[in-house]
DNA sequence: AATAAGTAGCTTAGGAGTAAGCTACTTATT
DNA sequence: AATAAGTAGCTTACTCCTAAGCTACTTATT
């Protein structure tokens, strides 16, 4: 009967239903894609919680040492900055970098330009630490999107995604 | 020189250069697809709790709500139900059933086949709360989807999104 | 040079979640 | 019938975040 091929059902699929039983006025295409961009965020997110927390640290902390990684030599940035990379206020950032500091992955020392301001470093185990956790992290996404999508799915997913992310934080 | 079409960039595109700086050896595919899940969760998430709160609720309480409403009259079902439904442990959830009750959307009554148990049932004023609010938050998505894809590239996209969260959730 | 306005990072108070453990009750086993 | 195991919901302690406000310092204006 139907002209469509045969779709797995998700759990979105569900909740639409049960929305169009009890509202059948709604129009509920969007949440088609947003529901389950929510519920990927959060399934992949805790994975990689569990990937992190093998090398003694969180998502939240893994994301300031990437930032400084990916930054390059000398691995150095603000609190500032960083805070603004990561949409963090600067009290949250606060406590990320007191723990990590503990934890010998960076240092804290004072910005040689601007007496108010601080640079952020990585120390040698930071970076030998993130360069691990970073292969850990990608192979999880790896896995469950090599799982789910061939290579050219994959890729016009990402292109479909890079015009709707692009279009939403304008 | 390119054989594809323009592209818009967007942030996960510049990350994904500063690894390919730093890192050549990593392979970042994966990202591009959820970097961008992440991001667009993130966006659309702070949209969403700025439509609901306009209606006095956090979109956590919206959620035990839309559940309530969704599974249709009595409008009815147990804690239990309600934290496995949204991923939630117990203490959450008896947390959201706190502030619900106390702005009278919904409210505790014994369940009576099962003296360990309760009934959460929405109120009145919850049901209309909760019809009005759907709309608006519906409205932040259909919005956001709209303005960046034609109707056939968004259901593309969640025919793919839905694979991979198939996929993924198992 | 004096001063007003802006910025950097930290502190504090409060919100909302988890994990672990509790009591009360139900179900399965003997 | 007795009891062991399981389940429901709540409480407590803890974590991590935000919002607001602080001090110290820098930049712009007069």
């Amino acid at each position: 009967m139907s002209e469509r091929p045969e779709q797995p059902r998700d759990p979105v699929d569900a909740i639409v239903a049960q929305w169009a039983e009890v509202r059948p006025d709604l129009d509920t295409t969007a949440m088609e894609v947003f529901g389950r961009v929510n519920r990927l965020s959060r399934a992949i997110g805790e994975r990689m919680d569990r990937a992190y927390a093998r090398f003694g640290i969180s998502r939240g902390e893994f994301d300031v040492l990437a930032t400084l990684r990916r930054s390059g030599e000398p691995y150095a940035l603000s609190p500032r900055q960083l805070s603004a990379t990561l949409m963090l206020t600067t009290g949250g950032m606060t406590g990320r970098l007191d723990k990590l500091e503990r934890a010998g992955l960076l240092r804290r020392s004072p910005d040689p330009h601007d007496r108010r301001g601080l640079r952020v470093t990585l120390t040698d185990r930071g970076r030998e630490l993130v360069d691990q956790a970073v292969g850990a992290g990608l192979a999880v996404q790896t896995e469950a999107l090599s799982a789910a999508l061939d290579a050219g799915r994959a890729g016009q997913l990402a292109d479909l995604l890079r015009e709707l992310l692009a279009a939403t934080e304008e």
